[in-house]
DNA sequence: CTTGCATTGAGACACAGTATCAGTTGGCTT
DNA sequence: AAGCCAACTGATACTGTGTCTCAATGCAAG
């Protein structure tokens, strides 16, 4: 197994979409796939040495646009990245540790859809973050 | 009128809090409760340039963390600070030229309780921003 | 009025990301 | 199989946003 599934996935959607499958993108993609938890830009860079950061930084910026990375925002203002599991999804943050979990907020769409009915803004999209303590932080939490 | 009511109440609030009244944080507290709109850090940096950049970073900082001003999350991910008008609220924020509006999204307790009840995070906070075209440039919408 | 400790300012640093631009290459076209 | 060229790359410089250091200063408690 030298390609993950998940990488063949992401190439085939960037072919799709028209995008060259150079071979910096096929190690970075391949790099990302193999990945279960959060990353960071310059993570990735750095474990993929060779090839240069900003070559790094547009693909995630392609892979963002596609839709098929997510940014997640942690709750000191910090940023990394996780695989898309495709879908609408929300993130629920660790505020220690920085681990994330796909939550599916399945109401909230009703709650922006009553904004939208009171406002004057034509309502394009949301952001939302869930910050906590994971199970493993819970015990070390201050009091 | 040379002291806003606004500033005074911030004042008011810092020095309960047994923070120094500097006249460097008079003079910023008076800058920012002027403001109507967002501001960047960097605008009210240039625009109290006696005062040092970092004194001027670190009293947000401060009012940040007495949850006396807030932080706004561009579409674009560049942030920016309003006063907080008190209250938990979140914001609708103009996609194109950043405009921001204080939103009560009040069955948004409800949907995170149900997420407390699903999950084994102890949660203690979120965040959420609503992106839209405000009135004034949805006229310029793409399509 | 003194004095301690919080605060300040200047400048260096850190981090995340973008811009530039000459050089390379994937993949269509023939 | 060869050629072409727009898309892509990599090195490097730059930007924006914020933090750190550290000597100097200045609130406010006594």
């Amino acid at each position: 197994m030298t390609l993950h599934a998940e990488a063949q996935v992401l190439l085939d959607d960037l072919r799709d979409q028209g995008f060259k499958i150079t071979s910096p993108r096929h190690l970075v993609i391949q790099s990302i796939a193999a990945k279960s938890e959060n990353f960071t830009a310059e993570e990735l860079a750095a474990e993929l040495t060779p090839i240069g950061r900003a070559t790094v930084y547009r693909t995630l910026k392609l892979l963002l646009d596609q839709g098929l990375i997510c940014r997640v925002v942690l709750s000191d203002g910090s940023v990394c990245y996780r695989l898309s599991h495709r879908g609408h999804h929300h993130h629920l943050v660790c505020v220690s540790c920085g681990a994330t979990e796909d939550v599916h907020l399945s109401d909230v769409e009703a709650v922006i859809d009553r904004v939208r009915g009171a406002t004057e803004y034509d309502i394009v999209g949301h952001r939302i973050e869930v910050y906590g303590f994971c199970p493993r932080c819970r015990g070390l939490q201050p009091r």
